[in-house]
RNA sequence: GGCGCGGUGGCCGAGUGGCUAGGCAGAGGCCUGCAAAGCCUCGUACAGCAGUUCGAUUCUGCUCCGCGCCUCCA
């Protein structure tokens, strides 16, 4: 199987199976209800996981809850944990609610805090960090490689709000000082204080995955400077950390009327309320990981649409020529994990009717669910019943206003030559 | 300004040096009391300009346009 990786620049194979395949993705900072955009890094390292897991390699997942940082101090002076309590709930709940399972481990920042104190202090020691005013910074010049992952010019970067402190302009923060207003601090060698924002996944890859994984995962906003930083941290430290690094495409939304102010971001819970987790899934299918993709009120109901085909495949089975077997599924995702390939993939099955292929497919996915058809309410089915009888008489005027009345109640009247002579299929 | 990605038929979106992506929408037909679902048929696209080549949408260069990042960001 190959990946691309932003580090090496190009499609990367990863070695056969079975070997431990570790894959760290960095999930979010909580400090309100995460929006659609962040649920794509965690769909799409899920169904890495299942796919890797089903080529017969050990596949463990780490996804990170950032729970302490300058935002949830922001966004809750003098009760950020509580804050970040709060909104780790709701990523939970509303994660939860795309049928995927969970991440194999879904560390939290301020329960790793003796692994990212040591981190730090090894690297003090190596002279890659240094201590100025309770605060510990990277000494970036100390790292010959950095810049490698994003292409950055180190000598090109400016600082935007000068820190006297900093001995290089391109120094970060691996500790930062306690100041005003923070409700939450630790005990460390250079006082009290808590992890600046990078080393805490530095430090969470390590402790779970080991010094050197597989893959590392994220938006493609976090290659610069949350990975860069990442990759020097812990190669400074003497980990080969991760071999991999895929980042995934960003979404944008278009066809909306943009509130002009910066809140104009959907929550997940909003689209999974809007749109159901099917569309959203399928949706996320039709563009590749890399891809940018918009996310439209057009774009999702022609993913809903396609979620509706594949529900009627299994209502009313095609007969077809056979199509091709599984390994155009596994030709599909082997090659960089082309989702879109491997939807068209599943519609040819869908129209050949190679349902069992089918269905395998879409349980990968975690649209298993589109496989199974809701048995209707009793009333719907006398009310279907008694329409059969009324055309059976030809009152067609009472047959179509049945008709109007069970696609009132959400659902829809088919007549099929099977048995009863109709099928109730629910509407989305 | 620096780094990087991309421009494909009405829309979304793959892919390839010469041979069918796929989906949605649309047109016609079959089926149906009418529908729905399904089936059949239909679109000859690859930003522009040069170049390499027997042949380029696919390789090279340039131009135009769009997008992301450049210490808040999945």
């Amino acid at each position: 199987m190959r990946l691309y990786s932003t580090l090496q620049r190009k499609l990367v194979e990863l070695p056969p199976p079975p070997v431990e395949i570790g894959i760290y993705v960095c999930g979010p900072t909580v400090y309100q209800r995460i929006h659609v955009g962040n649920a794509r890094p965690y769909v799409i390292f899920l169904w890495l996981r299942r796919w890797l897991t089903g080529r017969g390699y050990a596949a463990t997942l780490a996804s990170n809850i950032t729970d302490v940082n300058d935002k949830i101090y922001a966004a809750a002076p003098g009760h950020s944990s509580e804050l970040a309590e709060q909104a780790t709930r709701w990523y939970i709940e509303d994660t939860d609610r795309l049928g995927l399972g969970r991440p194999d481990a879904e560390p939290k920042a301020t329960e790793t805090m003796d692994d990212i104190i040591r981190l730090i202090a090894e690297l003090v020691a190596s002279g890659h960090a240094y201590e100025a005013g309770g605060d510990v910074y990277f000494r970036v010049a100390s790292f010959g490689d950095y810049g490698q992952l994003s292409g950055q010019k180190p000598d090109q970067m400016t600082e935007q709000e000068p820190n006297p402190l900093k001995q290089d302009a391109r120094d970060f923060a691996l500790w930062k000082a306690t100041k005003e207003g923070e409700d939450t601090s630790w005990d460390s060698p250079w006082g009290k204080g808590r992890p600046g924002w990078h080393i805490e996944c530095s430090a969470m890859a390590a402790k779970l995955l080991g010094p050197a994984f597989e893959i590392h995962g994220g938006g493609l906003d976090l290659v610069f400077p949350h990975h860069e930083n990442e990759l020097a941290q812990s190669r400074a430290a003497g980990q080969e950390f991760a071999h991999i690094w895929m980042h995934n495409g960003l979404l944008r939304l278009t066809g909306e009327k943009m509130s002009k102010s910066l809140g104009n971001v959907q929550t997940l819970e909003r689209v999974l309320d809007e749109w159901g987790r099917e569309t959203l899934l399928l949706f996320f299918m039709t563009a590749h990981w890399r891809s940018p993709i918009d996310f439209s009120p057009a774009t999702m109901e022609a993913a809903r649409e396609q979620a509706w085909t594949f529900r009627n495949a299994f209502l009313h089975p095609p007969e077809r020529q056979p199509a091709r077997g599984w390994e155009a599924l596994e030709a599909a995702l082997d090659e960089d994990f082309s989702t879109t390939e491997a939807l068209a993939v599943m519609h040819e099955w869908r129209a050949a009717g190679q349902l069992e292929q089918l269905r395998r497919a879409l349980t990968l996915f975690g649209l298993e669910t589109l496989a199974e058809s809701e048995r209707a309410p009793a009333e719907l089915e006398e009310m279907a019943r008694r329409r059969q009888a009324a055309r059976a008489t030809s009152d067609f005027a009472e047959a179509d206003r049945l008709r109007d009345e069970i696609a009132a109640a959400g659902w829809e009247v088919r007549d099929v030559s099977d048995d009863p002579g109709y099928q109730l299929v629910k509407k989305d």
